[in-house]
DNA sequence: GGCTCTTACGAACACTTGTTAGAAAAAGCA
DNA sequence: TGCTTTTTCTAACAAGTGTTCGTAAGAGCC
């Protein structure tokens, strides 16, 4: 069996852990801050897991192993280069939404990991922003986008995409579907008119 | 004179503490790390600065300002409103090209700031958001933009040109002035043809 | 030279960090 | 019930934190 108890109290130090991640950082988040959040003493903690940097570890490799996957998905199916873009970028905002605080780790602490994971993460990472900047290619030599730098276009996508954590919150007058539309129609289609 | 010794000498400190803040967060930074950067003990330090908070203060309030002022200059020029939010725009990318490192500072490790820096800080940052997002708002009334969330469209200019700093290099292939071009049509036009 | 003022340093401070060891408590099971 | 295993705690550790103090070295000026 999976989900023994101790995989779910395990994984809830996770869920802790990406909050106060995200909302004070890696460093400035310590063992006995996690632990009050989490209901223990820090001491105690480590039965579940080995130690802070594991923490990271298991956030960071999660969410990358969740990208690289849909972004493999997608580009097996056959559909238009704008409608594979449109679909990780739809991909990518529910992510965001579903499991904000995990993903904001990922974007923001995983330069904190320790080898040998740091470099596997940037190679993952790599890895991933390279066959999403081939579809953008791809799209552009179809004719189905504009001629501009590659870079420029991937990381407008991927920056605007990854700072929905930061501002949007859920039931404040957008909902996610209007979220995802206005941010596809920005980038696809531009602001003006 | 307002270029005293002394001053250069505090600046140096601000631009290495700025580096070092970027690349391994404020929290991450220890005085002694940045005082063997700058090439002196940690103590010998607080004859230039009085705190590591001030530090963060400094740079942050800086940025702010320019941030700030530029917004200023840009309401009172008699333009179009795309011509308003292009401006903008260059500004924005212009500020990270030259100051990366204190501009990342300032997306990043604000929230360190102590009170009552820190909801100035908050505060100051919202103004700016509300004056840029009028600029978008009055461009939609004028027919110039199209009807879409405000915020949204606000915070995905902000987020496209946020992370400049994260994976532009100059020199490498792509001029400054190309970066400028492809992502104001990126964001003006969008990438679909 | 000597005198003054600024700058730099080494040592120490009180405190926090991640982590471990050993004992106590709780849970599981016969 | 008693025995075993898992879980939790308290206490402590070595190392690192920002910062202060007293003193030594240096610079500028007579």
């Amino acid at each position: 069996m999976l989900t023994t108890k101790k995989t779910i109290r395990r994984q809830f130090i996770l869920d802790e852990a990406a909050k106060l991640f995200k909302e004070k950082g890696y460093g400035g988040t310590s063992m006995r801050d996690l632990a009050g959040n989490v209901g223990l003493e820090a001491a105690s903690m480590y039965n579940y897991i080995k130690s802070k940097d594991e923490i990271l570890e298991l956030i960071c490799s999660r969410i990358a192993g969740i990208y690289i996957s849909q972004l493999h998905d997608i580009e097996q199916t056959a559909a238009s280069y704008a409608d594979k873009v449109k679909a990780l970028i739809r991909l990518h905002i529910r992510l965001m939404v579903e499991e904000g605080p995990a993903v904001s780790v990922a974007n923001h602490d995983w330069k904190y990991l320790p080898e040998p994971q740091l470099t596997a993460f940037k190679q993952a990472r790599k890895d991933y922003e390279k066959g999403f900047a081939q579809l953008i290619e791809q799209g552009m030599a179809a004719g189905e986008f504009q001629p501009l730098n590659v870079s420029v276009a991937l990381f407008t996508i991927l920056s605007a995409v990854r700072w929905v954590e930061l501002w949007y919150r859920p039931g404040r007058g957008l909902s996610a579907e209007e979220l995802e539309e206005d941010i596809i129609t920005m980038l696809l289609s531009g602001l003006a008119k």
